[in-house]
Parts: structure tokens; sequence; C-alpha cells
DNA sequence: TGATGATAATAAGCATGCTCACTAAAAGTC
DNA sequence: GACTTTTAGTGAGCATGCTTATTATCATCA
């Protein structure tokens, strides 16, 4: 692979190094990659519950609990009470969220901008798609069991 | 971005899903998705110092020494002295890697063949030319100061 | 109603990536 | 030859993802 760099390698690599950008613009406000994706979510579906976060954003429950825990304690987002459902939190953002939404908002916009110089938003276009693609047929896989390769007879 | 998927989240997931993939298919071996990547990469370089690797693999140093330790416990790789060179050790496979690296392989390869159903070659040379330009742009992005959007005065 | 099973959230613990700070050794400079 | 800078490697500590296991509550059904 590293003479003829394997994609999946690759991949990894841009999804790092996205992240890491964000996060060298997004100092100031210390909001994460993660952090951000969990605020923009929630933005669009303010009192859900955290199991039904955690699948739009297909992770698992646990670390989203985690990424709440420190966003609650930095007051971007509050759990409240279901009165229905005593398991169950309800999640909403705090109003000293919405501002920091667009700052991160726009953060991600220019960290795009400058991963994707050179293609045309046809080429964008075409990538996403076949990102898509690529993302449901591993999402079809991964709920497969997996058999190892040492544990193959064939 | 629920709306109409970022672009940046897409690839973020597919670079988790593949890792994940991976390593339900190694758990027998234990080899993880970066433990691999460092035997790929060693096996092309045996005798290379550790911070030469970790530039090839493009992580940081530190990252790649952690990994080394638990590498080195399971005795996949060892690290020799450089007599020339008291700080910097030399790194080389040890005999049992070498049938884990055939394992590795063909797992990996299994998981891409999952990932890229639906894919024709051509497609795929095309999505590694796109990721490999977007990770040259990011990588020189990452190298200049990033203004955060807070500290932005226009 | 009372047992059984499903669901919401969390706990514990690991892996991989980072930043920042440090030590030891080598290399360059006056 | 002593002084400074650079380089190789690591320690500490954080974030995000996972697996596995646990607790509390709700839903079902006999």
């Amino acid at each position: 692979m590293p003479s003829s760099p394997n994609i999946s390698f690759v991949l990894h690599d841009v999804a790092r190094l996205l992240r890491k950008r964000f996060e060298q613009r997004s100092r100031a406000s210390r909001l994460t990659r993660a952090q951000w994706q969990v605020l923009a979510y929630l933005s669009r579906h303010e009192g859900i519950h955290q199991n039904k976060l955690a699948d739009l954003i297909e992770i698992m429950p646990i670390t989203l609990a985690r990424l709440l825990d420190k966003m609650e304690a930095r007051g971007f987002i509050e759990r409240r009470p279901n009165p229905a459902d005593r398991r169950a939190w309800l999640l909403y953002l705090t109003p000293q969220a919405h501002p920091l939404l667009e700052i991160v908002r726009s953060n991600g916009q220019k960290t795009r901008d400058e991963a994707f110089v050179g293609l045309s938003a046809d080429a964008q276009l075409h990538l996403l798609q076949t990102l898509c693609l690529i993302k449901s047929n591993l999402l079809e896989a991964c709920a497969q069991p997996a058999v190892d390769r040492e544990n193959d007879h064939d």
C-alpha cells in the first residue's frame, strides 16, 4: 500500500485531517468536530431522546452520552426530564448555543473550502454520492457477522 | 447538514466504518487497523527510525510510539539500538509478524471489496485520485496557522 | 398482578489520535 | 571546547470511538 496508496488509508487520512483542520479553526470556541456534529443535528431535532440522536449520528449511545456530559457542563445543551418516561431525557440546545452554531458552521464551511480546492461543484457532488454508496455498503456489511480469516475454512 | 448530508461527515463516517469492519474481521488476531498500517509500512521499510516511520504514516511520533509499545510487547516488532545514534531505534519486524501480514492484508482486501460493491475499477481509481487531492490540500492547509472565526476581523 | 423481556442511559475499560512538555543525544556555531 | 539549536523519543493528559456489562424503567402477556 505504500507503493500504490491504499484507498482506505487515504480515506482515513483525509477524515483525520479534516477533523484536525476544523479543530485548529475552532480553538477559541473549544468546540470539537464531534460536538459540532451533535449541535448541528440537535438544532434540527430539539426534544429528541439520546438513543434516537445517537442513531441519527450513527454513533453508540454511550459515545453520545459522554459528549453530552461535556456539552451540558459547558452549558450548550440541557437534558430535560421526560414526564412520560422516567428513563429518557429530552435534549435541548440552550440559548447560548445558538451563536456558536453560526460560528461553527462557518468554520466547517471554511475547512471544506480549503479541502476541496481544485474540485468542481460537480466533482464534489459526485464524491458525495460515491461516499454515500460506500457508507451504505459498509453499514450493511457491519450488520453481518464477519468471518475472520483465521477461522476461514475455504 | 442532516438535510443535505455534509460531505465531511459522510467521509468521517466511512472512515469509521472501514475501521470498524476491518476490526470485526481481525478479532482473532487482535490486530487493529492502526497496527496493520504500521506492519504494512514497516514491512517495506525495515530498519527505519520511529520519527521517519511516523512521517510516512503521517501520524505524530508519540502516537506511533504507543502503537509500537503494544506491538513490541506482543512480539510483532523489535526496536534495535542504533550504534551510530544512541537517541534513535531501528525498527524491525519479528519472524512471527510475517504470517500475520498475509492474514491482515487479506482482511483489508475483503473489507475493501465489501465497501466498494457497485464501484467500477475506474470509479475506484477516480475516488482514490480525488481523495489524494483533498489530502494534499488539507496537508497544506494544516501547515498554515488557522485564523479562528472568533478572531476574524473582516 | 407479577414475571419476563425490551429499552434508555450509563459505567468501566480499551484503542488511536492529538497537544504540550520534557530528556537525552547529536549537530552546528562561536 | 563550551553554548545553542535541532532531533529522537517519551510522559501526561485529553477527546472520540468502540465493546461489554449494569441499572432503572417501561411494555407485554399470562
